[in-house]
DNA sequence: TTTTGAGTTGTTCGA
DNA sequence: GTCGAACAACTCAAA
C-alpha cells in the first residue's frame, strides 16, 4: 500500500478514485480508501464509448447518467473536490492520466460484465507496469459472484439455494459513512489531460426532447436516491409483499435506477430494510421479501459473472433451435403500446414516458412479446435496454431469459401470461390502464381489460371506436398461446 | 455415487 | 363457482 512505504510522500502526489457504477460519496469503499491515504484525491469518471465490446448506453440511461454525474459533481464540490470527466477508451486514458498527474494509485469498484472485466484487467496490468498502485473493491454487490458457490464448487443455477447460501454468510458489512475529509487534488482546467465537460458528452436528448416524463418522475443523484429509500422504508415497506404486485399502487421501492448507478449503496439499502424489520417497524415477511428482491439482483450478477454472454446467448442451449416467428408490424405495435391489450399497452407507454415499468407489468409485456408474438427475447431485451433508466446488463438479460424459459431457474415454458386475467387480478379497478391508456379511460371497470368484449352500447358511451381510437387486438390470445406451446414442443427435451 | 426433494411471479380444463 | 390436476419432465443441490 502506498501509505505504508517508508519514504515520505510528496504532498502533491495524488491518488485517483475512478468512479463507475458507484456514483455516491457514502458507503463508497473506493472513495474512502482513496481518502484514507491522506493524499490529494482526484475523482474521475470515464465516459467510455471507445473500448471494444462495451455495450453503448441506451437513451434513457444516458439521460440518467447526465443528471447523476451533475449531482455527483455537486456533491464532490461541496466536499472540496472536483469531478474530472474524461472520454475515450479507459484502457488508455486511465493509466495515461495517472502517469501524467503523478498519481501513486488508482482506486475503483469492481464490475462483473465480461467486456468491463477485460478493460479493468488490462488497466491493472498497465498500472502495474508503471509502478502505480491499482486497488479494486466491491461497491456493487452484497457478495462477490465467486464467493457463493455450491458445495461442488459450481456457480448456482437455482435462486433458492443461492439465496440460502447468501443468508448463511450472515449480515453484510455495514455501510461506510461519507469520508470526513477529502483533500482535493489541485485542479486543472477541464480540457487539460483530455478532460471534457459534462455537456460535451451530449447525453441529453435535444431534438426532440423526449425526457419530460423522466424529469417529472425521477431525481437522479445520491440525495434523490436516499430520499427514495427513506420514503420507501417509512411508508412502502409495510405491506410490500401484497402491494408489490399492484401497478396501480406505489407498491414497489423504485430504487432500481438508483441502485444501478450506485447512487445508493446496496449495503445501505440492505441494512435500512433489515433494521426496520428488527425494530418491528414493519412485518418480518415484508422486509424479507424486499431483501429477497435484492438477492435476485445478486443472483443476476452471479449469473452474468459466470456466463458473460448472458445477454446474447440462451442460457439453456436447447433454445438455440427455437422457431421464432417475429412480425415486424406486431413488434412495432408492442413497442408503441398499440397491441390492443390494455395492460400490455399501459406498460409499454409507462416505459416510454417514465423510463421505468412496474415489475409485474414487465413480466406481462415480456411474456406477450415472447410467447404470443413469438419474438426472440433478445428483441425485447434490446428495447428495454434502450428505454429503461434502470437498464442493467445483469438484471435485464437474466429477467428476459427467465420469462422466455431459456434462463436459469426459469419460468416453465407452458406458463403463458394471459394479459386479461393478469390485468383483472393486479389492476382490479383499471386505474393503471386508465392512467396510461387514456383513450379507453371511459370504459367501465368490467370492460377495461378487454375492450373488444364490450357491447356496442358500452363502447359508444365511452366514445370509443375500436380500430380507430384504440386498436383491435393484434393477435388472438388462444391462437397465440397454442402457437407458442407448439413452438416450445419443437425444442422440448433437446 | 446415488438418492431425494424441490424448483419467484400461471392458465386451462374438467370434475 | 370452486378446486385440483395437468402442463414436461428435467436439473439442481445437498445429503
Amino acid at each position: 500500500m502506498p501509505q505504508t512505504k517508508p519514504r515520505a510522500r510528496n504532498q502533491q502526489e495524488p491518488v485517483i478514485v475512478w468512479l463507475r457504477d458507484n456514483l455516491r460519496l457514502a458507503d463508497n469503499r473506493a472513495l474512502s480508501a482513496a481518502a484514507r491515504t491522506g493524499q490529494p484525491v482526484l475523482p474521475v469518471y470515464v465516459y467510455d464509448d471507445a473500448s471494444p465490446g462495451l455495450r453503448p448506453l441506451g437513451g434513457a440511461s444516458r439521460w440518467w447518467l447526465h443528471h447523476s454525474l451533475a449531482a455527483l459533481a455537486g456533491d464532490l464540490d461541496a466536499a472540496g473536490a472536483r469531478l474530472n470527466i474524461l472520454r475515450g477508451a479507459a484502457g488508455t486514458i486511465v493509466p495515461q492520466l495517472a502517469q501524467r498527474r503523478g498519481a501513486t494509485a488508482v482506486f475503483w469498484s469492481r464490475r462483473y460484465g465480461g467486456p468491463e472485466r477485460a478493460v479493468d484487467t488490462q488497466i491493472k496490468t498497465s498500472l502495474g507496469e508503471l509502478g502505480i498502485g491499482a486497488h479494486s473493491c466491491n461497491d456493487l454487490l452484497l457478495v462477490e459472484p465467486w464467493e457463493v458457490m455450491t458445495r461442488g464448487g459450481e456457480p448456482f443455477k437455482v435462486f433458492t439455494p443461492f439465496w440460502r447460501a447468501l443468508r448463511e454468510r450472515g449480515e453484510p458489512a455495514p455501510p461506510l459513512p461519507k469520508p470526513r475529509t477529502l483533500t482535493a487534488a489541485a485542479m486543472s482546467p477541464p480540457d487539460a489531460l483530455g478532460g471534457v465537460t459534462l455537456d460535451s458528452l451530449d447525453l441529453l436528448p435535444m431534438r426532440p426532447d423526449w425526457a419530460g416524463g423522466l424529469r417529472e418522475t425521477w431525481t437522479p443523484g445520491e440525495q434523490g436516491a436516499r430520499a427514495r429509500l427513506t420514503q420507501f422504508a417509512r411508508s412502502g415497506l409495510d405491506g410490500y409483499m401484497a402491494n408489490r404486485d399492484r401497478p396501480d399502487l406505489t407498491g414497489t421501492s423504485r430504487l432500481s435506477p438508483h441502485l444501478h448507478f450506485g447512487e445508493i449503496g446496496i449495503r445501505e439499502a440492505w441494512h435500512r430494510v433489515a433494521r426496520a424489520s428488527a425494530d418491528h417497524k414493519v412485518p418480518h415477511a415484508d422486509a424479507q421479501k424486499l431483501l429477497s428482491e435484492l438477492a435476485w439482483r445478486e443472483f443476476s450478477n452471479h449469473l452474468l459473472f459466470h456466463t458473460p454472454d448472458l445477454a446474447t446467448r440462451n442460457f439453456q442451449p436447447r433454445f438455440d433451435a427455437f422457431p421464432w416467428q417475429p412480425d415486424r408490424r406486431q413488434v412495432r405495435a408492442w413497442q408503441r403500446g398499440r397491441t390492443g391489450y390494455p395492460i400490455v399497452d399501459a406498460g409499454m407507454r409507462e416505459l416510454w414516458h417514465t423510463g421505468w415499468m412496474h415489475n409485474r407489468v414487465r413480466m406481462i409485456t415480456a411474456s406477450f412479446l415472447i410467447k404470443h408474438l413469438l419474438t426472440d427475447w433478445r428483441t425485447g431485451e434490446a428495447w428495454f435496454w434502450d428505454a429503461l433508466v434502470d437498464a442493467d446488463a445483469a438484471n435485464n438479460a437474466a429477467s428476459w431469459q427467465w420469462v422466455a424459459g431459456s434462463g436459469a431457474d426459469a419460468a416453465p415454458y407452458f406458463r403463458v401470461f394471459n394479459p386479461v386475467l393478469q390485468g383483472r387480478k393486479f389492476d382490479p379497478e383499471g386505474d393503471y390502464v386508465r392512467r396510461w391508456v387514456p383513450e379507453i379511460a371511459g370504459l367501465p371497470t368490467a370492460h377495461i381489460h378487454a375492450p373488444w368484449d364490450a357491447p356496442a352500447s358500452v363502447l359508444a358511451a365511452a366514445k370509443l371506436e375500436l380500430g380507430r381510437g384504440y386498436p383491435k387486438p393484434i393477435i388472438d390470445l388462444d391462437e397465440g398461446r397454442a402457437r407458442a406451446l407448439a413452438a416450445f414442443d419443437t425444442v422440448k427435451g433437446r
